[in-house]
Order: structure tokens, then sequence, then C-alpha cells
DNA sequence: GTCTATAAGCTGATAGAC
DNA sequence: GTCTATCAGCTTATAGAC
């Protein structure tokens, strides 16, 4: 488990399997050891065994390791925002909630690692994330607490908070990917199932739409 | 900041502010320590520069960092559980509900450390968590999932999963205390004052208490 | 019980051969 | 561009004086 197998010296320029960039393989293999570990349990050997490089090629493709994290951080904030651009003051939340909240739980099924990190990083003060893209979160969060007061003028949402709305739909959906394990220890499984994740879905929904009064 | 003062050396039996035991100090200081850092983020020094005391004397009350990390989890998690046991069979949801979702945000606001630990544990994979306290969470857990099903046999509550329903109740009031920073500044603000609470309690109560159908 | 000094090991980062 | 070797610093933990 140790030494890893040292592939192709200078020998290789096309290799069988199609050979991506090394610059792309060693932000994969970044995202899941700051998952498992976090910033600081993560070392860049673990990254360069599990890229099955040397240390020293990690830190020539990204100078140091935390400008290596902010690359990670940067790709995944994209995809954790991703689906709230998808909600208008045109389309009715009985149409655009059940859609986020399916997108959102999926999306930590699909990629549990972009969830944890980002969750991590705000656990721990966010202080990569308030460097470099507070802004784009926060117009974001703007965005869409526009849109709530707006189906609120509408009147097809009860007259709510739109901003505690929104951190309320963050946590709930978000939690099947942060407390993945917590979870599936409660309910006595190695991990979760499908059935767990469209529970969950359909949970989160049903209590959503009529706790705010969509008709 | 480095250099503290070192307090007394053997001239001290009774200072003058009531001499608390080391051992509790050192529990309090390193649940600052851990909730601000992680575990691997935390190390002993910082620990033992907080309470003032040199380093081996906190390997000497706790015989390794990571018994005393599981001695703060210990504490924590009783923190944690404290408000559920409270909700019980026979008090109508339209009591119990509110009271257990203000005191849960009222804990993270009171002592966000022991919810930022807790979270942190989960998201890494609830190592220590696991070997010591999972039989006790999880005998919480059942225990809440029945008196839900008991409302809802008695007719108090729409048919809903009980499980998920907790999962959405933990997750959404927690995220006062874990995403603390995240929410304060998306808010514009320096840190969350008492108006976001009591809106957040307000709103996930509404939101719960309609969504689930109590009258 | 309290402290100083130090061991033993690991970490991020660099220098320099190929 | 890729690799080996190594440095300097910090970490947990221990030994042993007081």
């Amino acid at each position: 488990m140790k030494n890893m197998l040292k592939k192709h010296k200078s020998s290789c320029l096309k290799t069988t399997t199609a050979r991506k960039d090394s610059s792309k393989q060693i932000l994969m293999a970044a995202e899941n050891i700051f998952a498992e570990r976090g910033y600081r349990g993560s070392t860049i050997s673990a990254i360069a065994d599990a890229v099955g490089l040397p240390k020293a090629n990690i830190l020539y493709y990204f100078k140091t390791k935390e400008k290596l994290y902010k690359e990670v951080i940067k790709h995944l904030l994209t995809l954790w925002m991703q689906h709230m651009n998808e909600m208008t003051p045109e389309i009715h939340p009985r149409d655009a909630l059940p859609k986020y909240i399916m997108n959102k739980v999926r999306q930590s099924q699909k990629h549990p690692n972009a969830s944890r990190i980002f969750a991590a990083e705000v656990l721990h003060g966010a202080k990569y994330l308030r460097q470099s893209l507070q802004a784009e979160l926060r117009e974001q969060f703007e965005g869409t607490s526009i849109v709530f007061r707006a189906w609120q003028n509408k009147g097809w949402i009860d007259p709510i908070n739109p901003e505690h709305l929104i951190f309320m739909l963050w946590s709930s959906t978000q939690a099947y990917a942060d407390h993945e394990l917590q979870i599936s220890i409660l309910m006595g499984k190695e991990q979760l199932e499908e059935d767990d994740f469209s529970e969950g879905i359909k949970l989160i929904t049903q209590v959503i739409l009529k706790g705010i009064g969509v008709k």
C-alpha cells in the first residue's frame, strides 16, 4: 500500500489508455483526499500516491498545497451552485422547487466530495472561499432571494423569510452528502442506497411545498 | 501572542479566582481549538497556550491527543442529544416540535463549538464517534422515530417518513451553528445577530409544522 | 504534580540530475 | 518535464529534574 508502482519513466509518449493531462488527474485525486481527510489531514504524499506520481510532480503543477486546494474549491463551487439558476420568477414553485430539491440531492449522491469539501470549508471559517468566491456565492444567494420574493408577491407561496428558506433548502438537501455516514450508521447500513435518496427527496419536497403553502 | 505568561509555579495552592481543576480547563480550551481548526489542525501547543500551561501537562492529564479528543466528543454528544428526549408520544407535536426546534437552534447559538465539532466528526467519517457512541446515538434516533410514528397513528401529523424527518430537523437547525460563517457572509454581517436566530426558528417551525400537517 | 529538554517521525517545499 | 534526494520546520510524545 505504501510503495506504489512507479509508472512510465521517459519511455512513454502515448500509453495504452488515453493519457489524460497529469494536472487533471491530480485535481481529481486531490478532491477525494481532501474530502476524506480535510485540508490539514491531507498530505501531498497521499495525493501523489493516489495518482501514482512522486510528490515533487504535484508541486511542479501546483506551486503549493494551498494553491492546489484553491483550484479544487473553485471547481466545486460551480457544481454546488449550478441548479439554483434554474429557479426563476416566472416558473411556478410547484414545478421549480421539486426540481431543485431533486437535482440538489442527486448531486449530493453523485458528487459527495463536492458537498463535503464545501461543508468542511464553511465549517472551519470559509478561509479560502471568502478570498476568491464570496462575491459569486453572494450574488447567487441574492438572486434566489429575489425569486422567492417574486413568488410571494404573486401569491404563489406564503409570506416567509426568503433568506432563511434558502438556508433550510441548502442544509436539508446537502445533509445527504455531508452526513451520509451519520445517516447510514443510524439506518444500519454500510452506505446509503437509492431508496434512501428518493425517500429523502420525497420528504423534503412534501414538507417544503406544503410548508410554504404551494397549491 | 506566542509566549504566554507562565502562571503560578509552586507558589499557589489557592489563587484569587476559584481554581478550577486543570483537567476541566483543558477540556474547555480543547473544545474551542478543535472546533476552530479541526482535529488535525489543532496542536497540543495551541491548547496548552490557551490554558497557560506547558504542553507536557496536557499529556499528563490526557495520555494522548486522541484520548483528549474523545473526551471532548463524549461531552458534546450529550449536549447535542439532550433536547430530543423531551418529545414523547403523549405531547402534541404542535407543542413538542416548536419547543425542540427552538431549543436546538438556541443551543447552536450558545454552544456553536459543540455542533461544529460534531459536524466535522461526521463529515470526516465519524471515526471516533462510531467507536464509542454509535449505540447511544442510534438509540436516541430510534426512540424519536417511534414518537413520530405514534403521532402519525393518532392522526396528529401526516403520513411521512419519520427517519427522514429527523434528518431534516437536525440539518436545518444545526445549520445555524455549522454554517454560521457562511450565513453571516451571505447576510453581509460580521456575525449572526439575535434576530437571525429568531427568524430562523420562526421559519423552520412554520414550514415544518404546516409541512407535516399539524393543526 | 509541574515543568524543561529532547527524541523520533512526518510535512511541505526545494535543488539539481536526467 | 520528470524524478531522487534532502532540508528545515513542526508535531506528538517521553525522560527526567525539581
